[in-house]
DNA sequence: GCCCAATGTCGAC
DNA sequence: TCGACCTTGGGCA
C-alpha cells in the first residue's frame, strides 16, 4: 500500500518501536543476511522518509535503505516474535516488539553518500514541507513540460511520494483533466495542488490510509452506501471505473497511462 | 491448484 | 514500450 504517506508512517512506527534500542536483525529469507549480521548489536538512532524511500539509521553501520515497490509489506507485532515465514526479508526484534518486511524492491545497506544521492534525485516531498521541500522546484519542471500532468505527478524526480491514488484524486479535486500538459498548469493551480497534497498526505500518515472525499461528499452526506474497497479509504475516482461520479453522477473513466491505471471524471475534470 | 491484479521502478530494445 | 522483479490475496476451476 505504498505511497508516500505509508512510508512516512513507517518511519514513525519503526522509530516508536525500535529507536534507542539495539534490535536483533535477521533476514530469514536470506537476501539481507550479511548486512543483518553486521547490524545486530547496533542501536537504531534515526528513521527518515523521502517520497517512497525509507531509511533506518544505525549507529554502527550507516543506513538501511528500503523501497517497498508495488508489493512490499511491513508487519509490526509485540514480542515475542513468532517464527518468521520464509519470505521475510528483514526482521527487527527487541524485548518488546518485532517488525517484518516482505517483498520490497530494495532492502540494502548504504552509506551516507549513497543516501544523499537518493535525496538528490528525488523531487520535493509534500510530507517534508516543513523541512526541505520546495514546491517551486516541482513547478519549474512542470511548467516547462509538454508531458501530461498525470505522468508528471507520478515522476518522483518532479515530486516525491505521490502515487497512483493521490495522483488520480488530487487531479479530480482540482477539476483538472489528467491529460492536460504540465506547461498549461498555472502557478495558482500548482500552489493549490501542492497545498492540498500536503494536507491530504498528512492525514494519510495520521490515519494510515488515503481519504480524499470532502465532508460534503461523504457517503453519509450524500445518502449513499459507504465505499467497500480493500484499499480502505474513501475516494472520488480511484478504482471506480464505470461507477457514477460522487458529484455529477457521470461515469468515471479509466485508461492506461504509462502502464498504470488512470481514473478520472470527464465531466468534472476539464482539459 | 492456477491466473490475475496491485498504491512501483528500472533497464533493455 | 515492454518485460522483469518482489509477494499476497481473491476469483475461479
Amino acid at each position: 500500500m505504498p505511497e508516500g504517506h505509508t512510508i512516512h508512517r513507517l518511519a514513525q512506527d519503526y522509530a516508536a518501536a525500535f529507536l534507542g534500542t539495539t534490535p536483533h536483525v535477521t533476514s530469514p529469507q536470506g537476501k539481507f543476511s550479511d548486512a543483518a549480521e553486521l547490524l545486530t548489536g547496533s542501536e537504531l538512532t534515526r528513521t527518515e522518509a523521502h517520497g517512497k524511500h525509507l531509511f533506518l539509521g544505525f549507529r554502527a553501520a550507516d543506513w538501511i535503505h528500503i523501497h517497498l515497490g508495488l508489493f512490499g509489506k511491513v508487519n509490526f507485532g509485540d514480542a515475542p516474535a513468532p517464527p518468521p515465514t520464509d519470505t521475510v526479508r528483514l526482521r527487527l526484534a527487541n524485548s518488546t516488539a518485532y517488525v517484518d518486511l516482505r517483498g520490497p524492491t530494495t532492502c540494502a545497506l548504504i552509506t551516507p553518500t549513497e543516501k544523499q544521492a537518493i535525496h538528490d534525485r528525488l523531487g520535493p516531498d509534500p510530507l517534508r514541507a516543513d523541512d526541505d521541500a520546495d514546491p517551486h522546484l516541482a513547478y519549474r519542471r512542470i511548467s516547462r513540460s509538454r508531458t501530461t500532468i498525470a505522468a508528471l505527478l507520478m515522476d518522483q524526480k518532479v515530486i516525491a511520494g505521490v502515487g497512483n491514488v493521490y495522483r488520480a484524486e488530487v487531479l479530480f479535486r482540482h477539476r483538472i483533466d489528467p491529460y492536460r500538459a504540465g506547461k498549461d498548469i498555472t502557478p495558482a493551480q500548482w500552489d493549490a495542488i501542492w497545498t492540498d497534497l500536503v494536507e491530504l498526505m498528512r492525514e494519510g500518515v495520521r490515519n494510515n490510509r488515503i481519504d480524499t472525499v470532502r465532508p460534503e461528499h461523504t457517503p453519509e452526506a450524500m445518502g449513499r452506501p459507504p465505499r467497500v474497497d480493500d484499499h480502505g479509504g474513501e475516494v472520488y475516482v480511484y478504482r471506480r471505473a464505470n461507477l457514477p461520479c460522487h458529484i455529477c453522477g457521470g461515469e468515471i473513466r479509466t485508461a492506461d497511462l504509462a502502464a498504470r491505471n488512470l481514473f478520472w471524471c470527464p465531466d468534472c475534470q476539464t482539459p
